[in-house]
DNA sequence: TTGTATGCGTTATCAG
DNA sequence: CTGATAACGCATACAA
């Protein structure tokens, strides 16, 4: 690999000089520096970031910890960010922890150990000391569609509770009664809230909240279908309605309801949370809650670069709001 | 941050002491060592990689560029180089090159800035030079999914005109001769070969191939939409069969026809190809041809990471073959 | 078994 | 405007 110390060399300069053309320094001879330029076009020189990040305390990385980038909900998330860091010259780690603690734990290490400059985690979870293991090792950070104990830290998230009263209100309005639920892992806030929500709209309305319609499964299709299949296999004690906590897991639903000979809305109405683009195809209109994966990346690194730039930007939490979508899966209970 | 200075001060040893008991090195007192990494603990030291990479010559990070991470296809690729990298201990920095010639070179430009180990391209072009650029660069790659033009670099494919063969023939068996074919970007090899294949059985078959049902797109939903209206818009130009060169693109001409009123498989049939999971839906039921792409992003860094360890591992050219999947959106012409 | 010195490729400080 | 020189944090060759 050619160094700027090779440039300096071909051109006749120090290396000092030739950094200071190479980063655009305004103290050098516009001569020396077109020279500059040139030999190292030529000799092929690419500036070392390890070097610069080395001395500069910083990677020019971010490191984006998501659950499951075949998630289309993160990969949307991982899409927003990735433009917006591309877009500042930053990087970005990607690493999947599958909702596991410890994998979540060794990744974060990982990244501090690369010295990210910042981190965005779609994965935080309430049983495990996420929260110190961030705050205390003083990278910056923000939390993209998950919550944590503690009440300061930076977050984009959508109001959870409002999609899920939302999604449940909806089903109420058209005269369900036995409506079920389908919760991501239980310990992700959004998962809680969303439950919570759906038990306060049941208890608001009267409407009787039985215990085995009401599960924390995962936020995967086959956590829908396993869940799903469940509630569905006895008749006697089938819900006419089931509201997933992830679009993934009411396809997951949507699956085993037809195995079972189930028709979708008619005899069962099913709806889902996000709104990932496969949600809106002919075949599948999804009635369900959206989010805007994307968007909530694209501002989640907006944040986090800024207030790498600069010291004191106020801690972003916001909060967006979720909207209900209605398409086909859902229909007036028999 | 607390560097391995920090620790051997505590410690009362010399730095280089530190260094040789934290990378386990045999040739250190046992006694010392565990007080080094008892003090290692206590003070919170996480080691700089970056720091390491430039004496090491390695980052310990790999580069993964892709399209677009949104689709379904590379994601699961993204997800088996994830895993793979993960445990081995390696990064792996993401970037989306919307299939763009400047962005794939400016990404590959950043990531050797950035001194990645290796390298896996996902999407390769044909009409741009980034077989020298990766070549020249004497960084460690692999494409996936994607060929150059030049016939000696490693590579993790499916056998494209096999997999085209399949879904044309598997239509022409079905009776059908009036089948168009949707293909992705035009500079991208594997378009080209399921193109040709595509030609070459309806060729066999002594079956027109009419230029109007003939369409390089893209391989997006918005492509698929917009080049399925354009062959189906005319009712007396139409054809009974689309094959799509991307599930996501199949899905894309499935949302047009069901808005134009065709139903599927009755008045057309659509073939796609990938097999991604939303594909297996009961709602969806897309006849495709099937990539195990989770398992070729598991395989290309796999040899990578083995490329890198390991000076002369030879080559890797490995052809997977595709699977045509029957379900329902295919049928036999009316 | 341990310490010292040196270098990885940059940038930054300070003279000149 | 330019050039030494000293860091950045770690690994290693060479001494001790």
């Amino acid at each position: 690999m050619v160094t700027i110390k090779d440039v300096a060399q071909a051109v006749g300069v120090s290396a000092s000089t030739v950094s200071r053309a190479l980063s655009g320094s305004s103290l050098v001879n516009e001569e020396t520096k077109s020279r500059i330029l040139e030999a190292a076009q030529s000799l092929g020189y690419e500036r070392n970031e390890l070097a610069r990040a080395l001395v500069k305390g910083s990677s020019g990385a971010i490191g984006l910890v998501v659950p499951d980038i075949t998630n289309p909900f993160f990969s949307d998330i991982a899409r927003g960010v990735s433009d917006i860091a591309d877009r500042n010259g930053y990087g970005v780690i990607l690493s999947n922890t599958d909702d596991r603690a410890d994998r979540e734990l060794s990744y974060l290490r990982l990244m501090r150990r690369k010295r990210v400059d910042g981190l965005i985690v779609c994965s935080a979870r309430l049983d495990t000391p996420l929260d110190e293991s961030l705050t205390s090792a003083g990278t910056a950070f923000i939390l993209v569609s998950r919550l944590s104990i503690d009440p300061d830290v930076p977050y984009v998230i959508t109001d959870d509770r409002a999609g899920s009263r939302l999604a449940v209100e909806h089903l109420v309005d058209l005269g369900h009664r036995r409506i079920a639920f389908i919760g991501g892992p239980e310990n992700v806030q959004s998962s809680r809230d969303r439950m919570d929500a759906y038990r306060e709209v049941l208890n608001e309305h009267g409407i009787e909240s039985r215990e085995e319609w009401r599960l924390f499964a995962g936020f995967t299709q086959g956590a829908g279908r396993e869940a799903g299949r469940q509630m569905l296999l006895h008749e006697s004690e089938r819900p006419t309605a089931i509201f997933a906590a992830n679009d993934v897991t009411a396809l997951g639903v949507l699956e085993v309801a037809e195995g079972l000979g189930l028709r979708v809305p008619e005899d069962l109405s099913v709806v889902g949370y996000d709104d990932i683009s496969y949600a809106s195809l002919p075949r599948i209109q999804l009635t369900t809650i959206a989010q805007p994966a994307i968007e909530m990346g694209q501002i989640a690194a907006g944040w986090l670069l800024r207030s790498l730039e600069d010291e004191d930007v106020p801690p972003l939490q916001r909060i967006l709001t979720p909207r209900l979508v209605v398409r086909s899966t859902t229909a007036p209970a028999s």
